[in-house]
DNA sequence: CAATTAATACCACAAAAGTGGTACTCAGTT
DNA sequence: AACTGAGTACCACTTTTGTGGTATTAATTG
């Protein structure tokens, strides 16, 4: 019997996946949360489940920070990640964060099930395209590791806060009013803030922060 | 018995539907498809179902179409429109096409339950701050009927086309010489694109696209 | 057939974004 | 006490966007 804890903030998709994993034997869904805090509360209890299903795109905290959190703290719980789209660098950098698995939510409930199984035995589980890009990903990464970008990507909170000014579509100009900030700072801010994201331009830096959860 | 039809992107999430609504005697999930196309064929074919849950954010073609069509062709099936995100223009927009209801995926199942069955009723269903939203967009639309903007908002084929390419990082010069078009042509249809969306810059656009289901 | 829409192309100017630096301060860490 | 990361600030320069027009053609539709 594996024990579940399911993560996402789209309610339905909570209960839907409930009742599907709930038909089997095998599973028990000992808790279900749409947002992180919550989560660790619930952990922190020491209600530990064997496997955490967390949806990638939440609004509060994103699912990576909730995952880098919850393996640091409980490496004995097997994290799979959820998401509608797939970005190289993100997975690598939860794969070395520890993730056991990375599903598109394209996948089909069978092979989720089967997903969790391996991923409860110890082993690993990912969504065919993300193995493409895993397997091609490394391999580039040893030959050409200075091409690689910095891969200690973490987002410090001003920028994911002038990530979003940018998403609401307001001018570095309006930004710097808004924060009372000179308009200098505010474009360093974008500056390192395209760095860090590996983006050419206003148009990658907010796709990229869509796919990452990062806004809206 | 009411007679629904699902449609999604994501497997789990409509398998999970399917579970969940099959517990009910009052449901019954004749179909459930990933795209708008096969939708189209199988309505093509006489099957029509009471409901038509439509999730708007879908790659092949947006849920938004989708919805346009089947309306169009199908006025006697009541569309229910779920979606991650809400924005105001595009709400009043669908009203305006016949949606019967639409809904936030934050919203548990109970209410999305109790949503159908008003529906099917033929009464409405929105979310609370969906509600919120078109009560204060048919207040405004009354008062400044100018100061609203095109709200006939079809983006065309070549629209879309921009948009996905300027999302991945191409400047106009570089669409220009991908699509073999003036560098002018270009400029045009990003003008056309901002002004259609009402967004003030790529960043909008982009946020925009995303949420529209434009991009990915 | 007249009207509309999509796609194309051009112009000129203003406003932002993007590039590539340097550098200071404050907290927290080693 | 030295180091690091985050946040702040500045400079100079180039490129791209964004604004506000006009206009032609082909295709579609009333």
């Amino acid at each position: 019997m594996t024990k579940i804890i399911l993560v996402d903030d789209h309610k339905v998709f909570l209960q839907g996946m409930e009742a599907l994993l709930s038909r089997s034997e095998d599973f028990e869904v000992i808790a279900t949360f749409t947002d992180g805090l919550e989560l660790m509360r619930y952990l922190a209890e020491g209600n530990l489940p064997d496997v955490l299903l967390l949806d990638i795109e939440m609004k509060a905290i994103s699912g990576v920070e909730v995952a880098e959190n919850v393996l640091k703290q409980y490496p004995s719980i097997k994290v799979i990640m959820l998401s509608t789209y797939f970005s190289e660098d993100f997975v690598q950098h939860l794969m070395e964060s520890g993730i056991s698995g990375y599903l598109l939510k394209s996948t089909g409930f069978p092979d989720l099930k089967a997903a969790i199984n391996k991923v409860a035995e110890g082993s690993f589980a990912f969504s065919p395209d993300v193995m493409d890009i895993i397997v091609k990903g490394f391999g580039s990464k040893v030959k050409t590791k200075s091409a690689s970008h910095d891969d200690s990507n973490p987002l410090t909170e001003r920028e994911i806060e002038l990530i979003r000014l940018i998403g609401d579509e307001l001018t570095m100009k309006e930004i710097a009013e808004k924060l009372y900030l000179s308009e200098h700072t505010v474009k360093t801010h974008r500056k390192n803030i395209m760095t860090k994201m590996d983006v050419k331009n206003t148009a990658g830096m907010i796709k990229k922060a869509f796919i990452l959860g990062l806004i809206e």
